[in-house]
DNA sequence: TTATTAATTGTCGTTTTGACAATTAATAAT
DNA sequence: ATTATTAATTGTCAAAACGACAATTAATAA
């Protein structure tokens, strides 16, 4: 019969994909790494799931350590458990992609943790097997991100609709028509529109808008169709 | 500075909520435990991660072992990993949920492992945090089944639009027009109908359709729309 | 031959979609 | 001051998808 006491036990982690976006291109956040192996090699921020939290409270945890941030968009992916992964010890992790605004990320952690923003069609190669890690996260965006509006969490809280055209086009490299995606994006409902404009990149200036926060969080489940011609 | 070996370890299991459909009804399988704690109490099927397995890996081997099936839909949900789920000793599972041919099931199984199947909605108190499990795939499975085919995996090869018909209802608990139903369903291409018609339960007569695997595993991650008046 | 039953095909107005064009509000240049 | 320029915004329209609803068909039972 089977029993607790002989089975193996071992390391579990997670590792958090984090997304920003600073008006033109997606980028993702990598630190140095700080311990063998592979010290001082590219990777995404993770850390141990410690004896009294669980993933979820270890990703917060690791998130809010290394970005200054609290309560941002955290979502579990999946989990990494290829009995080799990592080299020195057999550990399984949890990986968790996460939505920031670029511009709340507090700056000076770049030095505490030497963390720095990559483009995400220009980074560098990662340790162990974050590199899927990031493939699959990116995949995963863009599934939900057609599906429900979560680029907002990218955004800050006032923006135009031409950013957020730039952020749906970054995401799923391509081309929207600009006239079709401002009619849809108004539609949902999820938009209030603010009486300032954003001048700066253009004459005429853009209306700011805002979240409608109380739709959003009743709705954050419905299914909408974000992205024309759509095909995964 | 972290290292390895101050670490915790855990032990790491999966469970696996197994869902098939017996014509009418929407089903789960169900084992008694063996082993203690909370022995002889209903769970779902589970087991440890071997030292030289990945959770899918030993989600597949636990499948195997109790249900004879090899090769069937599995899908790993998330992880539970709250500190305190498990009273003897941290442990951290990997929920999957599985989606089978209730008639390929191997029913002598039942004895070997004390298996049952049961109504999803008349189901015994689960061990633990499987009642939770449960709900999340049933969650998941809605979810997914609104959006990609995969309700043909608890179908056998031949099936009838009627059956199909009867399964969405199960699954989404709500009624879909018949009319509306087969014409979207027959519009995706999928199904490739057959000469032979099913004669048990009507006087004409239903033709049966087989899935179109080349079609199937080509746009096994489109998104379909496959709930009329569809709000998550 | 007719009644019955469930499967199947059909109708049609409404809504959504997406390709494409015209207008507008500002600033910069003349 | 007038005009050119630029990007934001609003508009048009045909095709497709959607969903409420009805009629027909293929079999068996009466």
């Amino acid at each position: 019969m089977i029993e607790y006491s002989r089975q193996p036990h071992y390391l579990v982690a997670v590792d958090c994909i984090v997304f920003g976006f600073d008006g033109e291109h997606l980028k993702i956040l990598l630190v140095k790494r700080g311990l063998e192996p592979e010290i001082n090699k590219w990777s995404l921020m993770g850390g141990f799931v410690g004896a009294n939290e669980s993933p979820d409270d270890a990703a917060n945890r690791v998130l809010k350590k290394m970005t200054g941030l609290e309560g941002v968009y955290l979502e579990q992916m999946q989990i990494y458990g290829e009995p080799d992964r990592d080299p020195i010890e057999r550990t399984l992790s949890v990986g968790y992609f996460s939505l920031i605004d670029i511009h709340k990320y507090e700056a000076q952690l770049n030095d505490d943790y030497e963390a720095e923003w990559f483009l995400i069609n220009d980074r560098p190669k990662l340790i162990f097997d974050h590199n899927q890690m990031v493939a699959d996260a990116r995949k995963k965006l863009r599934y939900k991100a057609a599906l429900h509006p979560i680029l907002f969490e990218m955004l800050p809280k006032k923006f135009t609709i031409p950013q957020l055209h730039i952020l749906f086009e970054e995401v799923n490299d391509t081309k929207i028509d600009t006239r079709n995606f401002s009619r849809k994006i108004t539609s949902t409902g999820l938009l209030i529109k603010l009486a300032e404009k954003d001048r700066t990149g253009s004459k005429k200036g853009a209306f700011y808008f805002k979240l409608d926060k109380k739709k959003y969080h009743a709705n954050s489940q419905a299914f909408l169709n974000l992205m024309p011609n759509l095909k995964v």
